[in-house]
RNA sequence: UGGGGAGUCGCCAAGUGGUAAGGCACUGGAUUUUGAUUCCAGCCUUCGUAGGUUCGAUCCCUACCUCCCCAGCCA
């Protein structure tokens, strides 16, 4: 992966920007990732940043980031802020300057203006609950409002006086005259204004009336030149009134609208609203928790862009539902750490084991990875006591085991061929320590006339250093947490999705910076936690993910 | 029952008239001082169903079935 750059794979979105591009009604494509700053990126919205700017960078155009801050109720600065240390952690930058769709505000209140003269909005003052009577269901037409006449000069009189401050909040809206008996329910009249006077991040208090999200982000879209405007299935039948708002006012740009199906990912939820209620639900620790699908919670977990980006390139993009396997995240992830993750042995679950020949042992250089001799090498010191995993010794070991045993051998990797003689119990026969023997001509040999199957990790407890192992398994304890009618996804949380736990590690990782990821040799690959991690002082591992086991699997 | 979408291997996903890519997962086997990595091999005679057109259909036509989205002054 991290060699040769992976092969494009086709998507209907590439097919139709090569016709764009070969018909020449584009030179030069430019999109742009939309968010609302509402909420911490999560990894469907990772799907839609590698979509929108690997598009620009794969056909040399621009990809904007603009934020589309019109409900200024939900945004704040922080979430923001957040958002724009995502993208570029994930590898991206915008073209130019950040973009907001709040700096259209006036051109988009001119633009309504414009439609008013035309006769093609109207204020209305029906309530909310009126509201909903007149726009009938999915299978009865609306009916008209009985503003919906209302002449140019009043509903310009009563616009302006909207935006002046004149009316209370919720107490009217400016509607776009479309088709109360339109089958689409987006075009029956949609709001395009309401009054709220709530604090814009951007625009204070300035506005007090906001304009609705179809409204602007076709607008929006036109200003900035875009050509391929992509979203979600959910907005394919907003797709008229993407239109028709462009081919109603004065504008040069008509974007182009195309939806692409959203990412769910089993085990998890790719839910904003359901993610912030996790976290202020203190079912997680934050939007950072490393067993969140956010951008920022895979990244204090140990993921990386180049994994995450890969992740983004095999699950492709298409119109069709789906759910993704974790595998796939985990396996993209597995393969970029591969290359680039030191190897050390560490024991998370120790069980002591003394040696009763050590003397003489040598201590031994290994490299820090197999593959790559540019890692480097370091020391692996040995003593008279030492740990091994508790789970690599068995008295009674099933068929195929090659581990340790009452009796057998086994390898200590980068080290000596060790032997078991002697199992030490505890009152309730618990295997509280195991004495064992090395042979001291196997040390970067392998033994004389026999052979020696099983390689295990282990660390000397003379040399070694205590750390704190956070382990995590999936969020929930169904695949898909979202799909009971009956139950919340909240009953699906994985009590067992953190285990924290003490082990001991090899002394070379004791100066590690945070976000350093190591190989734990047979554990897997782990991550010193960028919040609580402290080099030389203690050390926090956050297991990413485990290696690929064709042992322990049932 | 209105409108808009989607149905290709367990999970993703190319292909869209010329006889089913690839990845993940899985199963064998080789190498290995990580049961890792790497490497080789296998894995849908078939594309939601039923008809039709055609020398030939996943692709075109017809009917049907299943699933998803839409009735916020959210995005």
């Amino acid at each position: 992966m991290s060699g040769a750059p992976q092969p494009v794979i086709s998507n209907f979105i590439r097919s139709i920007i090569d016709a764009d591009l070969a018909s020449g009604k584009h030179n030069r494509i430019v999109t742009r990732f939309p968010p609302e700053p509402n909420g911490y990126l999560h990894i469907g919205h990772a799907k839609s940043i590698c979509l929108n700017f690997g598009l620009a960078q794969d056909y040399h155009g621009k990809c904007n980031l603009r934020f589309d801050d019109t409900n200024p109720e939900k945004e704040s600065e922080e979430y923001a802020q957040s958002i724009q240390d995502d993208v570029r952690w994930l590898g991206f930058q915008w073209d130019g300057e950040v973009h907001w769709a709040s700096d259209y505000f006036e051109q988009l209140y001119q633009f309504a203006i414009e439609l008013i003269n035309k006769g093609l909005a109207y204020v209305d003052d029906l309530t909310p609950e009126q509201m909903r009577e007149y726009r009938g269901t999915l299978t009865q037409a609306g009916k008209n409002s009985p503003n919906r006449e209302r002449n140019v000069a009043e509903n310009l009189d009563l616009f302006m006086r909207m935006k002046s401050g004149e009316f209370a909040d919720g107490s009217m809206v400016l509607r776009a005259k479309i088709d109360m008996a339109s089958p689409n329910m987006n075009m029956r009249d949609p709001a395009i204004y309401r009054i709220r006077r709530a604090h814009h991040i951007r625009t204070g208090d300035k506005w007090c009336i906001y304009p609705m999200y179809d409204y602007t982000h076709c607008i929006s879209d036109a200003l900035e030149g875009i050509t391929h405007s992509l979203c979600t299935l959910e907005f394919e039948d907003h797709r008229p009134l993407y239109d028709w708002v462009l081919d109603n006012i004065v504008i040069p740009c008509h974007p182009r609208q195309y939806e692409f199906s959203r990412l769910e990912l089993h085990y998890t939820i790719t839910s904003k609203r359901k993610l912030l209620q996790l976290v202020n639900e203190k079912h997680v620790s934050g939007w950072d928790d490393p067993r969140m699908p956010t951008v920022s919670g895979m990244r204090r977990r140990g993921y990386t862009a180049e994994g995450i980006r890969e992740f983004a390139r095999r699950i492709g993009v298409s119109k069709s539902e789906n759910i993704v396997d974790m595998a796939i995240m985990e396996s993209a992830v597995r393969d970029d750490l591969e290359s680039r993750a030191a190897r050390v042995m560490a024991v998370i679950n120790p069980l002591k084991v003394s040696l009763t020949n050590c003397d003489g042992a040598q201590a031994r250089e290994a490299d820090f990875h197999p593959n790559h001799p540019e890692f480097g090498k370091r020391l692996v010191p040995i003593s008279k006591d030492i740990f091994i995993e508790a789970g690599d010794f068995a008295e009674v070991p099933p068929s195929g085991w090659k581990r340790l045993t009452l009796g057998g051998e086994v390898r200590l990797r980068h080290s000596y061929v060790m032997r078991c003689n002697e199992a030490v119990k505890d009152a309730s026969g618990q295997v509280i320590e195991l004495r064992c023997s090395i042979d001291h001509d196997t040390l970067g040999k392998s033994p004389e006339g026999r052979k020696v199957k099983g390689v295990i990790h282990w660390v000397a407890c003379e040399y070694t250093l205590s750390a704190e192992f956070r382990l995590y398994e999936q969020l929930f304890t169904v695949p898909e947490p979202d799909a009971d009618k009956e139950k919340s996804f909240l009953d699906f949380i994985n009590p067992a999705s953190l285990t924290v736990v003490q082990g001991w590690v090899e002394s070379c990782v004791k100066d590690a910076a945070p976000e350093t990821r190591y190989q734990f040799e047979r554990l897997g690959y782990f991550c010193t936690d960028r919040r609580e991690h402290q080099p030389g002082g203690k050390l926090v591992f956050n297991r990413t993910v485990t290696l690929r086991d064709s042992w322990t699997k049932e």
